[in-house]
DNA sequence: CTCCTTAATGCAATCCAATTGCATTTATTT
DNA sequence: AAATAAATGCAATTGGATTGCATTAAGGAG
């Protein structure tokens, strides 16, 4: 109970209150490599299936409730899923080809108090999206999508 | 803004490119008339199913598309759907009780620029996504959740 | 370390939102 | 009114997400 200095990880995941199960070590050391968010379906994937997807679900739901994991959502059918990193970062999306780059700056604060000035019933904001969608470069340059009337 | 001239109406769609068919006219009438974003099971549902399942689906996309309804994602399980009404308006949204309230001016221009200057492979953003996060006043009051550990 | 409790996983079955195919209907043009 | 092409409705199907339950294993106690 001395000599064993635990992982960072295993921290993190007791942290929030879980037991540090492999699948949860590995579903987090993988979102930690990963630049980009995924959907449910991708992780599983990604991690080769050596964790059920019905494992993936629920542990993709446990560590966004915990905060350990954000949702986002790119309006690409079904919400992706990213890790939690203290920097406050959002996303500008390429509506033709899915490409996805990062930015941040979005001073939420400021923000959410314009916001909450507006609203009634509300005092107290916890967490926000934001998210752009445009054309990337190269789609710009390809022109507009060959389908014709 | 409720009661809009059939006419008025009819012309939307024609502009929008479609045929001004009945249940086109009902979907749109419809959402012009309903506050909250909607999913699409509650909109056939909104329209006692007066139009059938599928033709909900297929009309709210081909509407999302030609920019006269407006998807919104609220992380509540599916996307939602609005009118697409000029002024740009977002929400706040209860995690708990998925209380929704508008606010407007989030300045999407300036922050527009700031994510172009950052990101290497746009040039020109034509969408936006932007939602708060928060317990209502009443769910605050309410107190935590009464499930224990 | 071994035992013990119970959280967590894996698998099968199920659910239900979303999609597809196709025959029929209907808006629009001539 | 006829022509024709788009749009709808219904049935069937797909596939992502959920649930139940038996089994496994994490973590605390002794």
């Amino acid at each position: 109970m001395h000599h064993m200095k635990k992982d960072a990880l295993v921290d993190i995941i007791r942290n929030a209150g879980f037991r540090a199960t492999k699948p949860r070590r590995t579903l987090l050391t993988y979102l930690q490599k990963t630049r980009l968010p995924q959907t449910i379906l991708e992780i599983a994937d990604g991690l080769k299936d050596s964790i059920d997807q019905v494992t993936v679900y629920r542990i993709v739901e446990a560590f966004t409730k915990a905060g350990l994991v954000r949702q986002i959502d790119l309006r690409m059918g079904r919400p992706r899923y990213e890790i939690a990193d203290a920097r406050d970062h959002h996303h500008v999306v390429c509506v033709r080809c899915e490409r996805i780059e990062d930015f941040i700056g979005c001073d939420s604060d400021h923000l959410a108090d314009k916001a909450l000035k507006q609203v009634k019933g509300f005092s107290h904001i916890t967490g926000h999206s934001l998210e752009f969608f445009g054309l990337c470069n190269s789609c710009v340059k390809q022109g507009p999508t060959l389908q014709a009337a």
